[in-house]
DNA sequence: TTCCAAACCCCATATTTATGTGATTGATGT
DNA sequence: ACATCAATCACATAAATATGGGGTTTGGAA
């Protein structure tokens, strides 16, 4: 028996889904809401095993619940649920912790199948998603260098990333156009380079930014 | 009844599964072959709705296959079968068009869900794949314009992000340093930016290299 | 206390980049 | 035949950048 408890803003959704679970054989609704202001409180109570999220939501949205439940709980199974399959949150899903993203049009038969899947510790997604998700990796070298750059110089290097120039820099930072000059000489000697496009160039391949 | 094509070069693995396929209600084998050498002609003539696709296989391997067929049919469903687990092919296969990934080790009432999976639209992987494929996933996202840059262009930005000057890109190209102005000038206007490292910055961005 | 690094500033100069306005050739398409 | 465009080259000028030298002040570590 898989415990369920499920955030959906749109009742009509909410009932229904809660129809389909009631009736169907291993699956059970311990919990239904519209949204997620209660949800800490609500999780830790009804201690389900599946949290169908949805993303859209007034108030505390989907994205934000999930990020309050993965504050104290691992474990529970987190599947988001949109009309969207939009890149930003299932990115920000993800990283957040949820297990799996799937779309709302999803039908009933593999909306249970993918609650299942994620119950025992798979991760559904739908291809479109899975796709996207991998050309992400293709350069996946996850260093953790900062290269001990000082906190201003991470501001001009930031600055420079977004193709800022050296006046604009001065101006945003309020600082001489001169002292923009010695933060870039150091940041230049730091990650050893000497332009301002290699200084860039690997600012973005080793994910500094 | 599920149309089902299957190439798997190990023969008892091969007729393992014509005969679990064969036996089972809905899905009907219609061809299976050894290695992918006339896999387009194949494909044409026995028009599966699925393929079971074996990564490792003598002569033209699985990903091979994979792009051939992905040429001339964007419509039928691949599954990539392999032992390992590996992250360079299962990347390899979903960059190339694959619907999903699953270890051979995969139970047979598994395998016959998950090709049911893939045939109605879903992206079937192992859990540990698709474990794997959310641990890589860490920032940003793709898109997929090429700004519609000539081979040139590309050449020219290509050794601008590598932190190339104008000179040395001359003397790479065996072409003069106005030349190389000619190029940047035109690839600024086509990514709409308008200095060397905002290019370098956006080509790194949108992964254009 | 002394030393050091970070953050700020100044000046000078060489090199690189950005921008404009040309032009010629060859391939492609109408 | 004509237009279009990629690719090549040229010349000129202004702006930005890179690099070399200086500095001061401040706060924390040795």
């Amino acid at each position: 028996m898989i415990r369920i408890l499920l955030y959906e803003d749109n009742s009509q959704l909410r009932e229904g889904l809660a129809i389909l679970l009631a009736g169907t054989d291993g699956f059970e609704l311990v919990g239904a809401f519209g949204n997620c202001t209660a949800v800490a409180k609500q999780v830790e109570e009804l201690n389900p095993d599946v949290i169908l999220m949805d993303i859209n939501m007034p108030q505390t949205d989907g994205i934000e619940g999930l990020k309050i439940i993965r504050q104290f709980n691992k474990e529970v199974k987190i599947l988001m649920l949109t009309v969207f399959d939009d890149n930003q949150s299932v990115f920000e899903s993800i990283k957040s912790g949820a297990n799996g993203y799937i779309l709302k049009k999803t039908p009933p038969a593999k909306l249970l199948e993918y609650i299942h899947d994620v119950q025992s510790g798979g991760a559904p997604m739908t291809s479109s998603i899975a796709t996207q998700v991998l050309k992400m990796f293709s350069s996946s070298h996850s260093s953790t260098d900062d290269f001990s750059l000082s906190d201003r110089e991470r501001d001009v290097l930031q600055l420079l990333v977004n193709g800022h120039s050296y006046k604009m820099i001065a101006g945003e930072l309020f600082i001489s156009i001169d002292t923009v000059r010695s933060h870039i000489k150091k940041v230049y000697e730091k990650l050893h380079v000497n332009s301002k496009s290699e200084a860039v160039a690997k600012a973005l391949k080793t994910r500094l930014f």
